[in-house]
DNA sequence: ATCCAGGAACTGT
DNA sequence: ACAGTTCATGGA
């Protein structure tokens, strides 16, 4: 039997209530995003799994995630860890019966819910990465928050060529642990954000914050209580986290600016709502929240 | 050019 | 417990 020359290819079964393209909408919103590309109708992801570095290319068909390895063929657990991270990246082990049942009823929710219905929360399963991008997104506009991303990446990430384009891994908290502040005030972080990204880095290099540790205490409230301890991290960013990397469908992010405008234009408002306003539209959401707030974001790409 | 935005920590009451 | 201040920059 000979060889052949191309990579092997797995099939990730996808739940229903899934689509792709929703999703792709999603992930192509900003043109400063470095972590992954979309061509051609495929997702270009580079991860790292077992120090192994694998280009994921992935397409759907018929009720599965194609995913291709165009840089050859991983280690068979390589395989399997990369088929992990897109059930976690992609969010598929949800069923999102409930929360289309929810939303049929729901003033804010009703329309968004059946015209993106299919997206998934895309997650940032790193929580080194989905912790420092929340901090680095903290009382800044989105799109200086791209800016910073892009310099810190480049500059303490990994990045790979293939055909005449660079993909980037995240910086690894074992790297940013042994940095000092100036370094990353040249890139025009703050004094605070700098102590904030350092400290969690050093925390998780010293093993004293993990996800798995994180995941283990199941229920929301010792999960935010132990991340709202942490310096750097406030209601807002551990609300995030919990929602983009800890699948706590009750996270909620409710002093968001991007909620507070969404809502805003879903209901034809004024101006925006108050946070007591908006708890009382929330009751409704209970257990959906992080999903409420997904689609709600996403509707501001409209 | 001037002002405002806006998470989190810090300060003061 | 709670209100006001500071950070430091981009964007209006």
């Amino acid at each position: 039997m000979s060889s052949s020359n191309l990579s092997s290819m797995i099939k990730i079964n996808t739940p229903r209530d899934f689509n792709f393209e929703e999703c792709l909408v999603f992930l192509d919103r900003s043109n400063q995003e470095l972590l992954h590309r979309i061509k051609d109708g495929y997702l270009y992801k580079l991860i790292k799994v077992d120090q192994e570095l694998i280009l994921l290319k992935i397409s759907y068909k018929i009720d599965a995630l194609n995913v291709e390895f165009p840089l050859g063929d991983p280690s068979k657990n390589a395989r399997k860890l990369a088929a992990e991270f897109i059930v976690d990246w992609f969010d598929l082990e949800q069923d999102l019966a409930d929360f289309y049942e929810m939303a049929l009823y729901d003033n804010i929710l009703n329309q968004i819910a059946s015209k993106y219905r299919g997206l998934r929360i895309i997650g940032i399963p790193d929580l080194f990465e989905a912790l420092t991008w929340a901090i680095l997104g903290q009382q800044i506009n989105l799109k200086f928050a791209y800016t910073l991303k892009k310099r810190f990446v480049e500059r303490f990430g990994e990045g790979l060529m293939f055909e005449g384009e660079t993909y980037w891994l995240y910086p690894s908290f074992d790297r940013i642990a042994e940095i000092d502040i100036e370094h990353l005030r040249e890139l025009q972080f703050t004094v605070r954000k700098a102590e904030y990204v350092i400290g969690v880095a050093k925390a998780m290099s010293k093993g004293e914050l993990k996800k798995e540790n994180l995941l283990k205490k199941q229920d929301y409230l010792p999960i935010h209580n132990y991340l709202t301890n942490m310096r750097g991290i406030g209601a807002w960013t551990a609300d995030y986290v919990m929602m983009k990397c800890l699948h706590q469908r009750s996270a909620f992010p409710i002093t968001d600016v991007g909620l507070h405008n969404a809502i805003k234009f879903q209901l034809g408002l004024e101006g925006k709502p108050t946070i007591n306003e908006i708890k009382e539209m929330a009751l409704n959401w209970t257990g959906w929240e992080a999903y409420a707030v997904f689609y709600l974001w996403r509707s501001l790409y409209d």
